[in-house]
DNA sequence: CATGAATGAGAATTCATTCAT
DNA sequence: CATGAATGAATTCTCATTCAT
C-alpha cells in the first residue's frame, strides 16, 4: 500500500523529475555569475548523486529483484547513505518507478522518433522494431527490470505496468490502424494484434535477458520482422 | 537464497509428490483389511489436506503476490496450522513451485492431448491454442500466478520459469518444425517464431488477467489464430 | 497514528485480557485429565510470559518513558525475543495501554470496594483516599507511568487518559453529589470540585514519585484528608 | 540522553538568553551611528527570527508533542532552515526548555505582580488564581506544552519540571505560611496544601485544554476559589 | 501428525545533528 | 549568517522456520 505522504507516486516522481529538470536549466538572471556558478555546482552535484542512486538501484534491483533488494544495498552500491537516498526519493517504490518510467520513456521516445523519421509507411514498423531491439540490447539491466521484475514486483506496480503495456500496444495499434485505413493491409482486430505483437517482442527479449539467447539480441530482428509483417498479411515479394 | 538443507527444491518437491503418490497407491498385502481401511482413510485425509493447502496457496499468492503472502495467511485460508504446512512442504518456495508445475502440467497435458486427438496437421495448432485459452480462462487465479507473479517472485524461480517457457516454446517449435518438414509451410526460424508465438499468447492472456479485457478470454481466439497462422505463411482462402 | 490492523486498540486489548481470562478458566469437559493438564501447563506458561512482558514493560517504560523505550529493551528485560512480544501484543501502544488499564482498574476497584465496605457516608471519601494513596504507594513504577508518562506519551493516548481522568472524577463527583443530596454538605459545583480533588491527589502523588517526598506517601494522608474535607465545607469538630 | 557537548542544556539556554539580551542592549560607543544602525537592524532581524522560531516551536510541539515534532517541522513553520534553528539553539531540547521557561516565567511574573498590587492579604490568593487562569486561557498552546507535553517529554525534562512545580508550590506555600503567621488562618501542613492547590488548578486547566470544558476557563474561577479558600478554613460569610 | 509459541535476522523509514558552501 | 545535503544510528514491525508438546 502506498503511504499517505506519497499517495500518488507517479505524479510525485514526475514532479521530482520535472523539478530536477527545471532546476538544472534555470539561470536566474538576478544572481551574479559567481553565485550562478555555485548554484550550478550544487545542482551538478545533486544531479550526479541522483543518477548515481538510480544507477545503483538499476544494478541492485536487477540482481536481486525488487522485493529482495534492500535500500541498504542501493546505498552501498551508490556510495551514499540510506538517509541520502531518502533525501532524493520518498521511498523504495519511487526509485523503482523512476526506473520504470525511464525505460518506458526511452523506448517510446526512440521508437517514436525512428518512426517519425521514416517516411515510408510500410517501413515505419520495421524501424520501430529495430530501434526497440537496439534499445533493449543497449540496456540489459534496465530491460531485466522492465520485463522480468516489474510485473511481479507487487500489486502496487501492476496497474502502472499495464498502463505502460497498454501505451506500447496503443503505439502499435495506431500504426496498424493507419495501415488499415490507408488500405495497405486488410482490416483486422488491431486490439488483439497489437497486444500480440508486443507480447511476441517481449518474450523474445525476455528470453535473451534470462538465457542469453540469441547472443546478440539484434540477430532476432529479421525473423521477428518477417513474422510480424506476415501476421498482418504483408507478404514479402 | 535457498538454504543449505534444501538446495534443490524442485527435485525435493518432485520427490515429495512421488512419495505421496507411492504412499497413496501402496497396498501392503501384509496388513489386514481393517488396517488397510485405516491407512486409506489416513491417506485420503492427508491428500485432502495437501490439496486444501494448495488451493489456499493459490488464492493467497494470487491475491498478495509471492513475497507478500505469509505462510500464516495460507495456514489460515487452508484451515491448517503453520506447522501443518511445514509437514507437507519443506518451505514456502516449494508450495509456489508445486503450483507452477501444476499449471504448467495442466496446460501442457491438455494441449498435448488436444493435438494428439486432432489428426489434421494444419488444425493441430488451432486446437492447441484454443485449449490453452480455455485452460487459462478456467483457472484465472492460477493463471495470475503463472504469468504475473512467477517471473518477479525472486531469482530462485527465474531459472525454472525459463525452463517452463522453453518447454512450451519447444512444443510449438516441434509443431512448426514438423509443418516445415512436411512441406506445409515454408522454412523459417522456428526458434524465434515459437518464442514469439508463446509471447503473443502470454500477453493477450496477461492483459485479460490484469485488466479483464476481453471479458471472455475465448473471444480473442479467432483474431489470435489468424494472426499466428498468417505469421508462418498460412493464408486463409 | 494507529495502524489499520489495530484501529481500536482498547477493545483489542480488552479482548486480549478477556480472552486470556477465559482461556485460563476454561476447563473443557470433553478432554481428558491428561490433556487438561497439558493445556493448563501451556496456559500457565503463556500467562507467565504475558505477565513477564508486562512487568518488563512497566520497568522499561518507567525508566525511559514511553517514547524512549524500545521494544528491544522490553524484550531484553523480559527475557523474551522481540517476536515473542509481538506474539502477545500487536504493537508497542497496546503494551502501554494494557498497563494503563491495569493501573486504572486497580485503583478504581480498590477504591470502589473500600467505599462499598464503609457504611458511614461521611467516611467513604476518607477510605477511598486512603486506599488510593496506599495503592499508589504499593506500585511506584506503575504510578510513574500513570501520572508522569501517560499524558505526554503522545496524542494517541490523550483521549484515553482524559477518559480515565474523567472516570475518576466521576467517582468523586458521584460521591459529592450524594453527599449534597443527603444534605451532608451544602450544594457546590461538583464538576469542578471533583476535578480539583483528583488534581490535588495527583500532584501530591506525582511529587512523591518524582522527588521522593514525603518519604512515605501515606504520611500525606491526614493533611490531604483535612484539606479535601474542608474544601467542601466539612469542618472537623 | 544529553550529548556530551551540551550536558547542561538549561544553563546553556540561560546563557543564550543572556547573551542575546546583552547583544540587544549593547550600544558600543566606539562605533558610529551608521554602524550602530546596522547593528540594531541586525539585532532586530535576529530577534525576530528567534521569536519566529519559538512561535513555530510552540505550534509544532503543541500539535505533535515533543518527541514527534521534527526540527524540520519547526523550520518549515518558522520559515527558516534547519541550520538556521541550530544557529539560535544548540539542540531540540533547548527550544522546548525555553518555551517551558517562557510559560513558567509568564505565569509567575503575572501572579506575583497581581499579588503585589493587591494590598488585602486575604484577597492576594484570589487575584493570583484569577490571573493564572487568565494567563492559561490566553495561551492555550503554551499551556498544552506546559501541562500535557512537558511531563512525558522525556526523562531529561522531569527534573526541571519538578523544579517548576516546586517553585509554584513555593509561591503558594509562602502565601499560606504568611496567612498562618498573620493569624488569618489556622496552622496547617502548608507543604502538602500548596502541592494540592497547585494540582487542583492544574487538573482543571488540563481538563480544559484537552476536552474544552469549561468553554471559558475563567468560568471555573468562582467554584475553584471557594474550594481553595474553604480548604484552608476560610469561610465565606 | 498437528499445533502454535518462540526466535531473530532483517526490512523500511525517520530524524537530530553536522558542516561545506 | 543561512542553507539544505548528507549521515547513520535507532526504531518499529514482519515472517520464514523450528520444535516442544
Amino acid at each position: 500500500m502506498l503511504d499517505s505522504k506519497f499517495n500518488d507516486p507517479f505524479n510525485k516522481v514526475l514532479l521530482i523529475l520535472n523539478a530536477l529538470f527545471v532546476t538544472i536549466n534555470t539561470t536566474d538572471e538576478s544572481v551574479g555569475f559567481r553565485e550562478r556558478r555555485k548554484i550550478l555546482d550544487k545542482q551538478a552535484k545533486s544531479q550526479l548523486r541522483f543518477s548515481r542512486i538510480l544507477d545503483a538501484a538499476t544494478t541492485v534491483f536487477s540482481q536481486k529483484g525488487y522485493k529482495d533488494a534492500a535500500v541498504d544495498d542501493i546505498a552501498l552500491e551508490s556510495q551514499t547513505s540510506k538517509g541520502g537516498i531518502y533525501f532524493y526519493f520518498p521511498n523504495k517504490q519511487a526509485i523503482f518507478l523512476v526506473l520504470l518510467e525511464k525505460m518506458a520513456g526511452l523506448l517510446r521516445s526512440r521508437a517514436e522518433s525512428a518512426m517519425a523519421e521514416e517516411p515510408n509507411v510500410l517501413k515505419k514498423g520495421d524501424v520501430a522494431l529495430q530501434t526497440m531491439l537496439q534499445t533493449f540490447a543497449g540496456h540489459r539491466t534496465l530491460t531485466r527490470l522492465f520485463l522480468v521484475e516489474a510485473l511481479g514486483a507487487g500489486r502496487e506496480f501492476n496497474d502502472r505496468m499495464m498502463e505502460i503495456h497498454a501505451s506500447f500496444s496503443k503505439l502499435i495499434k495506431d500504426y496498424l490502424d493507419e495501415a488499415v485505413l490507408s488500405g495497405t493491409i486488410a482490416p483486422l482486430n488491431t486490439e488483439i494484434a497489437s497486444a500480440a505483437w508486443f507480447g511476441a517482442v517481449n518474450e523474445v527479449v525476455t528470453r535473451w535477458v534470462l538465457t542469453g539467447q540469441p547472443a546478440q539480441l539484434e540477430e532476432a530482428y529479421p525473423a521477428l520482422r518477417e513474422l510480424l509483417r506476415r501476421s498482418i498479411g504483408l507478404v514479402e515479394k
